[in-house]
Parts: structure tokens; C-alpha cells; sequence
DNA sequence: CTAACGTATGAACAGGTGTGCATGTGAACG
DNA sequence: CGTTCACATGCACACCTGTTCATACGTTAG
């Protein structure tokens, strides 16, 4: 009884309960990754702002270059990776594409990570900051 | 009036009031780096995977190492992301260090997307593969 | 038709990210 | 004391990401 595995770590049979536990909350493997490529794919200030500013009313292209300050095909490649996780859908009008949240989740995904750093983020980003610096 | 910048747009004057309510709503730029930071921060596997095993109880470094399948190193190096940015937190205890979350708001985010996963994420990951597969 | 426009996309490049390896650090134990 | 253990960290390297540039596509105007 006890070890199972070479040695690893001593007290493995102390939490191999509580690791066999946590072991049951994971999602299965598929949706770990999807639940990690969504956040991926907000994890980029630039894809911030356009959801943003997606979330009052739909825009095109252009103007989303013009409000964000950068090129419209650099944009254009953001609403690309959006849309391919169904973040945004667009319409088309002659050659103009208008753009528009697609999926209501996501606005409510924002304002909860807004709450949380809106809260007690400062010393977050503090440390954050003093790590990036040491790493250089 | 009308067009303030050089040949941008034809249609600039169109949607400038749209551009303008749209710019309302952006938050200031440290907020949008903030929460694109936190997203990032969630943008992993194995980071996702880590914080769900945490949301039941604490765990130690190497148990999560063995729940995660991947060296106490690349274990340490992902907690030590999580507490820059302030989602766990550790208790020393001897040579342990026992990690637990540090907000509650990680939880419901985490749910919040699982629920958009689950909803109609499966049309957006063919799309997503049949992307990336293009780009290779 | 041609030309111009808004948008989309492929290639390329700088910069960033996650992991393994080697090593360091502090605590517990003989 | 020195050794072992759990954990932390610097470095290196393969991989990925976001932007720019050049170009192509479909639509509209002349």
C-alpha cells in the first residue's frame, strides 16, 4: 500500500485522497481546452477593446481601425480569430461588413473580470510588474 | 466637416457618431490591460486545470503535479504566474506550500465560460480547426 | 469595361510563452 | 554537521502570437 509511483513526493498517501477528489472536478479534457482558447482569445487588449466597443452597437471594419488606432487589416485579423470562436458575427452591406457580438456570455464575462479589477488588482499588477522587470 | 483625417473612409461622417458612443464605453487603457492580463492568465490549459483543482481545496505543489501530469517545475513555474496576478495564494507549512484560490470571482468566470462551451462552442472549434489547419 | 473602395488573407518577422533542465534555497531528519 | 526533501528560479529553446506589408477578392461608381 502507499507509493504507487517511484519516488515523488513522501507523504504522496497523505493527499492522494485529496488529489483523487480534485481529480473528479476537472472537466474533461476537450473542454479544458476550449474553456482555455476562449480566454485566450480575450486575453489580448486589442480583442478587449473591440468586444467593447462591439457591445454598444455594431460597427465596420474601418471604423473599428479608426477607434482602436490601428491598420484595418490588423483588425481585420482580430475579427478573423473572434469569429472563429464565435465571439462576433457580421452582416454584410454592399462591401461594407458590419460586426456585432454574437454571443451574450462573453459581455458578462467582461464586467466580471472588470469587478475583479476594479477590486484589489493594484497590488496584483504591482508584483506582476516587479516579476517581468526581475526577469530581464 | 465631415471628414477630419486623410482619405480613410468615404463613409467617415457616418459612423462617427457610432465611433464616438462607441469610444464612451472603452475603458481607460490600464483597465483594458489589466483584463486582457487576467484572460491571458486563464488562456492555459494547464493554468485552467490548476485553478479547477484548487477550487475544491488546497493542494500541494507536487499533488498537483501529479494531477496535472507535468513536472513539479513547470508546476511551480504556472503558480507562480497565478500569484502575480493574485488568483492563489500559499500557506508555508515546513517545506510544503499549500495553494488555494485567492478569488472568488475566478470561480464564476470559470463556470460562466464553461457554460458558453457547452452552449454552441462546437460549430466555433470546427471553424477554429479548420482554420488553423489552412494555416499551416 | 476600368478604377476605387472596403475588406480579407498569406507571408514574414519581432516579441512573447510554456516547459525541461540544472541549480539554488530553506526546512526536517539522521 | 551533511543529506534529503519540497519547492523556487534562471536559462535555454521550441512553439506560438500579433502586427505590418503586399496582394487578392467582391462590390460599387464612373
Amino acid at each position: 500500500m502507499g507509493r504507487k509511483e517511484a519516488d515523488v513526493c513522501e507523504i504522496y498517501y497523505v493527499n492522494e485522497v485529496r488529489v483523487r477528489s480534485a481529480r473528479q472536478v476537472l472537466s474533461p479534457e476537450r473542454e479544458i481546452v476550449s474553456l482555455a482558447e476562449i480566454f485566450r482569445t480575450l486575453g489580448d487588449p486589442t480583442r478587449v477593446k473591440i468586444l467593447q466597443a462591439l457591445s454598444v452597437e455594431e460597427l465596420c471594419v474601418c471604423d473599428l481601425a479608426k477607434l482602436l488606432g490601428i491598420s484595418e487589416s490588423a483588425t481585420s485579423h482580430q475579427l478573423r480569430v473572434l469569429r472563429s470562436q464565435k465571439l462576433v458575427r457580421f452582416r454584410k452591406e454592399g462591401k461594407m461588413a458590419f460586426y456585432s457580438l454574437d454571443d451574450a456570455h462573453i459581455d458578462s464575462l467582461m464586467k466580471e473580470a472588470l469587478r475583479h479589477v476594479r477590486e484589489g488588482a493594484d497590488q496584483g499588477r504591482e508584483t506582476t510588474e516587479r516579476i517581468r522587470e526581475s526577469a530581464e
